[in-house]
DNA sequence: CTTCCTATTGACCTTTGGGGCAGTGACATC
DNA sequence: GATGTCACTGCCCCAAAGGTCAATAGGAAG
């Protein structure tokens, strides 16, 4: 259950440090000495692990290696960890949602600190995706068709309408409401809507 | 439509000199020598407006005034503004949603766009709670077992199944239901579904 | 050519949802 | 005591949803 930290730094020793304090601790250390190593690696980011990431590192900064890990859908929490810490990069870390920017120094207390935040909200934001992607698994197999009524359903739209809107007869439209409950493997109404909400689907609904 | 922007500052020459720089630029502003003078003013946060926060000042200081405005339920943006920014208290008021930390001395283009960004921050924030608060108003008007009907309602619940939950009878039901759909002015079960996710009613459900 | 999937539809029946109309009973207010 | 709100309920009816059984048709895959 222990996580897995990624460590980004060009210092070799800085990095050994590193990893010695926390294995010490209990987790398990990968080691990077550009952004560039860690994107080819291409770490495994379903598992527990966050990343500590120096700010000033040669070729790729910290920051742009942020943008990219979110650009490409990371959801590995990322601590920033640097000797000399200006205001403004501090800010757009954090903003970009960093979990932590700490100064070299840093005491392994506020270091543990962080990492533990780092892997309890890495958790709970998985957790989180973990429903949502099942029902987005489900929503996949949907066919054109079920999907379009799929989505009038959610709006509020009765068969009469449905098969109004699409040409075709209300009993087809039973037909493909049959199929949408089952392969969304729900039971209710309700329950269709609110998994099309959660999804993001009725942002903008005129019912 | 200017925003009114609250400057709180111990410095009376550098409120001074701000309040010029921001009535130059269109905004109205009011000036506070204290955290304490903002909240006994208790700024009217329903127009458009932010203030700007000075980290070190007498008596209650910038992020302490950030977390009294935040358990008040504010809803107006802050931009810290400092001589002196620490690395701890620059992460920490980001997290808790300060719009941006600067320090002094501020250009004006920086300044200026930090306010600009909170302010139409808070005006997205604002619009997207106005259309909630309607449905809050809505549910506010439900009596307790209209509201105990609705919430079986949302989660999917058939009208036998209520009726057997609440040791009433179908025909009740129903009428409830009736004041429910009517009370909250929709018109089919997806929206109010879909009203009641927004307002999370259904974080941990179980259809 | 055969098989599978998808889309479509008809006929028929049952369960739910949604109301109209009417009436009872408790409780609070004026 | 009169008025009003809220909860509760029976009878009856219509609309909508959902399921069963059966069948047609086009397209992709083997």
């Amino acid at each position: 259950m222990s996580g897995l930290v990624h460590v980004v730094d060009d210092d070799a020793s800085f990095r050994t440090a590193i990893e010695r304090r926390l294995k010490l601790a209990g987790y398990d250390v990968a080691t990077y000495a550009s952004a560039q190593d860690l994107l080819d690696a291409a770490p495994d980011d379903t598992r527990p692990g966050c990343i500590l990431l120096d700010v000033r590192i040669p070729g790729l900064s910290g920051p742009e290696l942020q943008s990219r890990l979110i650009a490409a859908g990371s959801n590995l929490p990322i601590i920033f960890l640097t000797g000399h810490a200006d205001t403004p990069t501090t800010v757009q870390a954090i903003k970009a949602g960093a979990e932590d920017f700490l100064t070299k120094p840093v005491s392994s207390e506020l270091l543990l600190d962080a990492i533990a935040r780092a892997l309890a909200r890495q958790d709970a934001a998985r957790s989180q995706r973990g429903r949502l992607d099942g029902f987005r698994v489900h929503l996949a197999t949907l066919t054109q068709r079920e999907r379009q009524v799929f989505d009038l359903i959610v709006r509020g739209k009765i068969n009469k309408q449905i098969a109004y809107e699409l040409g075709t007869t209300e009993r087809t439209v039973k037909a493909h409401r049959h199929q949408v409950m089952e392969k969304m493997q729900v039971h209710s109404l309700a329950e269709l809507v609110s998994i099309a909400e959660r999804l993001g689907m009725l942002d903008s609904n005129g019912g």
